[in-house]
DNA sequence: TAGTGGTCTAGACCACTCG
DNA sequence: GAGTGGTCTAGACCACTAG
């Protein structure tokens, strides 16, 4: 158990090291829904870190929904319902794992095309710059819920093939490996629409069933835009989100 | 200008008064898309206050995603296309003005109910309790572009009439000031639907046209869900939002 | 190697909540 | 008034980036 590795085993900085151990104690249903954690000064005495370090730890696990803390009241445990709700960039493989589903993907296609000016536009690139797309169907449990149209900008004479990316589970993870492809920051813009031709063929329903379409733009750490995709969904598909802030910036 | 107001004389902590300094002189232009901020310990000394407050502040905009900073590199502005995507509890007012329309909304009906077991179970409360049920059309730049159906748990006996919601801009801003409603955070779930033949009359479209469902429950500081809300977009509508992690935690 | 952000500490005081 | 989280400080050292 990470409980028994001290901070420098872990690698970790002190405050993740601290996160991870609460949030196993939470994980493992010692402390359920609101619920008071103990006082901040408390758990400093109690892991020998300092009282700021754990305010990071508190800082970085309330970020992501797992806890919320009330001024002069204490810190809480976040109720079941927002609690997993964070989205990350790599969402789907991810999101479905955590809804108890299995991810999965059929391969359309993969092209090597230059930019069209729309894209290229979106990308803030060179209209005709080598883009690698890949379209593929997603599954959760082997139905198809939604079709992927991403296009990237990898290094120059990146070759991606289907078996590659068949055997990864993950197409990020993929190219996070191989390919440097870091993305830091995503941009996403969600409206309803009606199924093509296309998108009824692969979702496997009427055209002009209504879906959930998703526009990403994704940034590398220098906030270079690296891939346009879009994605369209299935009515069942559910996208959850969390909305931490009051528009006058409190909390 | 706040620049020339000290900390204490705006009210607010030092890093809010810094954070609002670094984001006057980004939105004034001074600063623009992917440039550098001073270093911590500059700012810190030009502001007169510690490096851990400088970062504190820093911290506060790159949450908002007005800027990113990188370890080693600096702290830069984050790109347009990424200012302002940070979402909040009352976003169609805010959102529809920071897009330059002008939002307005046409009350459909207020009604004092008790909640189904439906509302009850997402609620968290006693199936009969009574709720405040208004529903509404809200339009951008006088057209119709989605439906709100909100069912509210306010104190007993609060009574919600027609004018005070149409004289105030913000459904929340009143229940804020008049009835001590008060969200801290909030949970959405997006799909795809198809609008019914009510929503096709106020929306002004054929039934079964598509559009963007939004299923938001919003929780009080204290994390009790205080409003069940279905909102129903028409296509054009967009919803705009912004992922800042990877999956394992990095950044 | 110089310069940047990231982590960590120990201590002080303020602001809020609740009995 | 006691206990909690929130702000702020001054200083140290580490980790990463780039010329």
């Amino acid at each position: 158990m990470k409980k028994d590795l001290t901070p420098s085993e872990t690698q970790l900085p002190r405050y993740r090291w601290l996160a991870d151990i609460i949030r196993d104690t939470i994980d493992r249903g010692l402390l359920t829904d609101n619920q008071a954690l103990p006082p901040e000064r408390e758990l400093a005495e109690h892991y020998e870190v300092s009282r700021d370090t754990v305010r990071k730890a508190l800082r970085y696990m309330e970020e992501r929904g797992i806890i919320y803390s009330d001024h002069g009241r204490g810190t809480f445990v976040s109720p079941t319902i927002v609690r997993g709700t964070t989205r990350f960039i790599d969402s789907f493989s991810q999101d479905t794992g955590n809804r108890g589903g299995v991810p999965g993907q059929r391969i359309i296609s993969i092209e090597n095309i230059g930019a069209s000016m729309a894209i290229a536009t979106l990308l803030n690139i060179e209209s005709g710059t080598p883009l690698v797309r890949v379209r593929r169907v997603r599954l959760i449990d082997d139905v198809p819920v939604g079709v992927h149209d991403a296009h990237l900008v990898l290094p120059r004479g990146s070759r991606l093939t289907r078996s590659q990316i068949e055997r990864s589970g993950s197409l990020y993870k993929l190219l996070t490996a191989q390919y440097g492809f870091d993305p830091a920051e995503a941009v996403e813009n969600l409206c309803a629409g009606a199924a093509d031709a296309d998108d009824a063929q692969w979702l496997d329903v009427p055209v002009a069933t209504p879906l959930l379409i998703c526009e990403r733009i994704t940034l590398s750490d220098r906030r270079q835009p690296i891939e346009y995709c879009l994605m369209k969904y299935v009515s069942s598909y559910r996208y959850r989100t969390r909305i931490a802030r009051h528009s006058d910036g409190t909390r």
